[in-house]
Order: structure tokens, then C-alpha cells, then sequence
DNA sequence: GCATCACTTAGCTCTTGCGCTAAGTATTGC
DNA sequence: GCAATACTTAGCGCAAGAGCTAAGTGATGC
């Protein structure tokens, strides 16, 4: 079960470095760091036909990096602060790594990586 | 030229994210991060054909997260631990605009981002 | 109540990503 | 010098990503 568990934090990396591995998201979390948005005000600064830019919408929120309420006909887009943690923890957990502090949880990612993880 | 060199920021995060956002790639990291290793050795633990993690390699070399050396017929892959600090920056600056901490250089990211930084 | 607005769905393209096999090249070891 | 080792190149197949247009749905405003 911590196997399963760490497969569930792999898929959820995969989710959120392919999020962020698009300029259109990232600008789109930049500008949700400020403070809630509507779909059309989010879409305005790109040159982008809506439902392409709501694809990008859609790949936020599946990654767990925003979440949307719609009210009315208008669906309000809020930055999910708690998912960037997770890229903290790996960044941490890689540098923990370099610096050789390789306690037991930083060795089980190490190893759980190496020998189950992929695809 | 400080716009191409957002551009040139902006492209290099697209690199290193998608990186990141593969499992494989992401063991491997963690694996380097225990000191440089060859090919051959990596590739180990993976159930995949050589020319198909070779692939991934590739991929780490062009994002700049790795280097990789050969002498003989060994090709020595090692990490590139400066490369991470653009993944720190991208974070800081994220958290620097929840914070509503948005000196200039920040309100410059975020502006460029959403007006230029797409595709 | 009819038009407008703000999405939403459906379905199409084109490119890229990630895997494979087969065959090639360049070192190294006996 | 011949075989084995360690990649490397070439090329194929399938799935996913990122864009588009056209048409649909459900609220809001006059």
C-alpha cells in the first residue's frame, strides 16, 4: 500500500510537470497567483480560439493545479496552492539525493523510481 | 533583448518540465543524482529496449538536466545540478505572486507571459 | 421572449512522444 | 583478427497533445 501510494505521487508528478511544461498554463497559473478569474478573462491575452484555451483549463484542473466553480453561466478559475508542494517535495528529495543524505524514505523514492515506476 | 530572453527562459522551462514529467526520466535523475553512471547501467532496471531509453537520455541532454561524456565505447551520463534552479526560480516567482510580492522583475514575467510567452 | 453572452461538445487536423525491431558502427578483450 | 560489448541509426506504429471550426446549451439582459 505505500507501493500504491507512491505510484499515486508518481502519476500525480507526470499530471503537473506536463502541466507546467506548457507557457500558455504557466502564464495562465501567473496570472491566477493574483487573485480568481473567469474562463473569457483568462482567455483574452492569448490569440487562441476558446476551445483550445479550455483544453489548457481542463489539463490545470486535472492536474489538481487550479480548481473552477461555474455560477450562472460564468466558471471562476482559483489557483490550487497545495499542488506545488508536490514539486517542492521531489525538488527536495532530488537535492537529498545530491547531497548524499540518503535517509529511508529518500532511498525508497530512489529505489521505487528506479524499479517500478516507469510507464 | 530582454524579451528574446524571456523567450529563451520561457523554452528552456518547456524542456525541463516535460522532462520532468516522464517517470523514466525522473528515476533517472534520481539515479545520477547518487553520482554519474554509464548507459548500459541505467538502463538496468527499465523493461524497455536500449534505443527506446536511449530516448530519454537524449531527452535529459537536451533539456540540460544531464551531460553526458564518451570515451571508448562507454558514454558516461552525469546530472546537471545548475539546470534545477530554473524549476526554483519559476516556483519562487510563482509564490512570490501569491504573495502579492510583485516587484518588477516579477510583474514583468507575468505580463509577458500572458501577453507574448504562448506557443 | 429573443438576442447575446459564456461557455461546451463534437469532430477534424497535424505534430510530437514513447515504445518497438532490425541492422550498423566503433571499442575492447582474448 | 574475431567475437562480444556498448551504444547508435533508421524507420515503423500507436496514442496523446495542441490547435482549429461549427454547432449546441443554458443564463442574462433588454
Amino acid at each position: 500500500m505505500i507501493l500504491s501510494l507512491m505510484e499515486q505521487y508518481s502519476e500525480q508528478l507526470n499530471g503537473i510537470f506536463q502541466a507546467l511544461a506548457d507557457p500558455t498554463r504557466r502564464a495562465v497559473l501567473a496570472r491566477l497567483g493574483a487573485g480568481p478569474a473567469s474562463i473569457s478573462d483568462l482567455a483574452k491575452p492569448f490569440d487562441m480560439a476558446l476551445p483550445s484555451f479550455m483544453k489548457h483549463i481542463h489539463f490545470l484542473e486535472g492536474s489538481g493545479l487550479i480548481h473552477t466553480r461555474k455560477q450562472g453561466r460564468v466558471r471562476t478559475c482559483v489557483i490550487e496552492k497545495k499542488q506545488f508542494a508536490a514539486v517542492e517535495a521531489w525538488l527536495s528529495a532530488q537535492r537529498a539525493l545530491w547531497e548524499g543524505r540518503t535517509d529511508r524514505l529518500e532511498q525508497f523514492v530512489a529505489k521505487a523510481q528506479a524499479k517500478g515506476d516507469s510507464q
